[in-house]
DNA sequence: CACTTTGTTCAATTTTTCTTGAATACTCAA
DNA sequence: TTGAGTATTCAAGAAAAATTGAACAAAGTG
């Protein structure tokens, strides 16, 4: 409630349409549920609503956020391909849009965050294999079975990623 | 790394074996990853690991946690059917037990979380509808049709759940 | 009922994460 | 090369989240 006001609480803020004010409410919610910082919410939500590109200092301007948190909101965003940068001839400045189309952010972040994670995962499982295999590991009675199974949900995880890409790219 | 090690730094979790220390390991980082408090790692993980039931009071001396942290994290992990209680005749404790099985936690994870959640977007998204569709909302061009986009990522997403639930569960 | 054991709640504290803003780096134009 | 405009980095401060521990509640027992 307080925290989706957020952007008026601040004399920058003020100039924000109604509606815009309830996207940037609807980004940085869907953002506190992927656990992004509210200024990510907000940099998506901006960018969402208006459509068109913006600068660094634009966002800022609007948004009432330091020059900091924007760059790094972008980077984030533009990371998992939900942020587009172009550049315009003889213009220095970044141009940022927001990338609405739902396959390419799907992409974005099956790529970046969870073929990361399942990998780290791996090698994960791969270490506890082989420190319950030794003797010396005092492994409780069942526990490699325990293990197999860990592995069997893993290796689900892995099988399911492709399938869930082609089902939200249809 | 640091993290990962956590249990061992406090006197209480020196009885760990090196085993129960990799999977505790393992369902850290896993939680971490879904943003989980570490301490909601360390209780399923022990429990995991030893397979057995145990009392909060058991979990408490081994994990070297607080009681206030146990039984947050218990009601967390009871919430979404990754632990379940039992009670044995003629004894007050409460005996907490690792599900282990893939489609109990799915289930309890779909029920308890993704269904909430995509029921508050619903809402969300009816009232940027209602606000945008406002003549006074300074709504920009074409935000009608990229929230209509939105929807359908909606939709998309709610159509999906099933799916994914039935692919984990085969 | 008084007492014991077990589990929960919540204010205070600690830890982690986010944000800020000044310093720095980069890029191009003149 | 200098200068102006732009973006990034990162240490310090602010905010949010997790943890603790003591007070409380609940549920038996004698």
């Amino acid at each position: 409630m307080v925290r989706a006001h957020h952007v008026t609480e601040n004399t920058v803020g003020a100039d924000m349409t109604p509606a815009e004010l309830e996207v940037l409410d609807f980004f940085v919610h869907l953002g506190r549920y992927l656990s992004l910082p509210r200024s990510v919410g907000e940099i998506y939500g901006l960018l969402f609503a208006t459509g068109d590109s913006m600068t660094l200092d634009e966002l800022v301007r609007r948004l009432g956020i330091s020059k900091g948190s924007a760059s790094q909101g972008l980077r984030l965003l533009r990371g998992v391909g939900a942020v587009q940068v172009s550049y315009r001839p003889r213009d220095r400045k970044d141009y940022f849009q927001a990338e609405v189309e739902l396959p390419a952010l799907i992409r974005g972040f099956m790529k970046e965050e969870l073929s990361v994670r399942l990998s780290h995962a791996d090698e994960r499982l791969q270490r506890l294999r082989d420190t319950i295999e030794d003797p010396n590991s005092g492994a409780p009675d069942g526990l490699t079975g325990r293990v197999d199974r860990l592995q069997s949900w893993h290796r689900k995880a892995k099988r399911l990623v492709p399938l869930v890409s082609t089902f939200l790219k249809m």
